[in-house]
DNA sequence: TCCTATATGTGCATATTGCACTTATTATCT
DNA sequence: AGATAATAAGTGCAATATGCACATATAGGA
């Protein structure tokens, strides 16, 4: 289940978060939850984009919370150290010369995983939310 | 939004990750996402119980990650900080004492606000999903 | 006595992320 | 020409979260 054998816990799955103290503020907040990495995996598996665009594309994603340009490019170059996708320099007529990353199989394979991680998730927060509003229905 | 008023990022909801390099395997292994939070409250807001008791109750709770003890205590008494539960110890006939948590009404409202969070990341969760599998039909 | 289950914690290393700042190219406005 | 903004990609550091090893304590059973 591990795509990069260097597994050790049981069984992997869920992670995390926040807890809105300290320096940061609202519920959950400055955290991704990792989805940064799904959304971009997706978003190159749709079509090859370099790291500015994909920035763009996630702002328009419809998300609650904004995307640090940072996390996007950290993100794309350990995903071209772990063999997901490629990169090449681009330099155009105009602008500044810009990486266009690309996918690879393995990182397909790669969002395939993720895709089963987000199903698991998805239906853990039907669960939790169904037992809330159960919770809150039945006591007071 | 910010429930303890200390906010300070215009929109926060997300949160993160592992990205599974480093010391931990899996799949966005390693990290709960913060589930660990609403999950606590939930389970608080149906019954007061103990740590110990907590932890029990989350390892049968169809989670896909096992769920750290350090954890649990540990967001049990950030939340005693925070006004959301209240606990005293409790000395029984048998076995050590232990502390017994009860929500409070500052506790319920923040679960409140936990689901409202979670009903915007399943619907992320959703759309994600779906673009995923549309990727897939289409390309390849 | 030693082991196990119950029960709650501390301390440290590692991982993630927000944020401020840097570098560079080109287009536009005054 | 000079200033400013948009495009494009980063670095470095501090704050935060979490896994893991270990510590502590009570009680029951082999």
């Amino acid at each position: 289940m591990c795509m990069q054998g260097h597994g050790h816990r049981p069984a992997g799955g869920h992670h995390g978060g926040c807890g809105c103290h300290g320096t940061h503020g609202e519920l959950g907040g400055g955290r991704y939850e990792n989805l940064v990495q799904p959304i971009l995996l997706l978003l190159l598996c749709e079509k090859s984009a370099h790291g500015y665009e994909l920035i763009e594309k996630m702002s328009g994603f419809g998300l609650d919370f904004s995307v640090e340009p940072t996390t996007v490019y950290r993100y794309l170059r350990r995903f071209e150290e772990q063999g997901f996708v490629t990169s090449h320099w681009e330099t155009q007529d105009a602008g500044p010369a810009r990486r266009l990353y690309e996918i690879t199989p393995e990182g397909k394979g790669y969002f395939k995983a993720w895709m089963a991680v987000l199903r698991r998730r998805k239906d853990l927060l039907d669960f939790i939310l169904a037992r809330g509003e159960d919770a809150f229905d039945l006591g007071k």
